[in-house]
DNA sequence: ATCGGAATGA
DNA sequence: TCATTCCGAT
């Protein structure tokens, strides 16, 4: 079967709040939940690699309410809450596709890990004899 | 549909 | 800080 590629983040991924103790389940961690778990109608991913579609913006937006508490919410301010990541660089729109974005998964990490260097170290980097380099400059 | 300012909440 | 709400502009 074709599955879903299971887009899962190491535990410190998940960014704690400022407010520690209070913690929100923020709407870019929900919708990793919802396209790992290949929940069908909603949203589902795209043809590039970290691009998805919003099938059904409202009722996207319905179960997105439900999990914050939130009756009234709507794709309209669903939405917005999206375009608030585009500055953060976590998702930018695939202009022209209609209901389509996509992650910057790269920056995900980064953005979200409170002080580098982590604590556990990453899989340690083997270089083969044919390196092809790219130099990114941080921010 | 999509964008982004502004006010407000938790 | 991350949305939620509202809304005028494109």
């Amino acid at each position: 079967m074709v599955s879903n590629a299971a887009v899962l983040f190491p535990d410190w991924a998940y960014k704690p709040t400022w407010s520690p103790g209070s913690r929100q389940i923020q709407l870019w961690h929900f919708l990793l939940e919802l396209l790992g778990r290949g929940e069908g109608g909603a949203i589902g991913w795209g043809g590039e690699w970290g691009e998805f579609v919003i099938r059904d913006p409202e009722m996207l937006a319905r179960l997105w309410g439900e999990r914050k508490g939130k009756p009234h919410m709507n794709y309209d301010k669903l939405s917005r809450a999206l375009r608030y990541y585009y500055n953060k660089r976590i998702l930018h729109k695939t202009k022209g596709k209609r209901f389509t974005y996509k992650f910057n998964f790269s920056k995900l990490i980064l953005v979200n890990y409170p002080g580098y260097p982590p604590p556990a170290p990453p899989a340690p980097p083997a270089p083969s004899h044919q390196v092809i380099h790219h130099v990114f400059t941080s921010s």
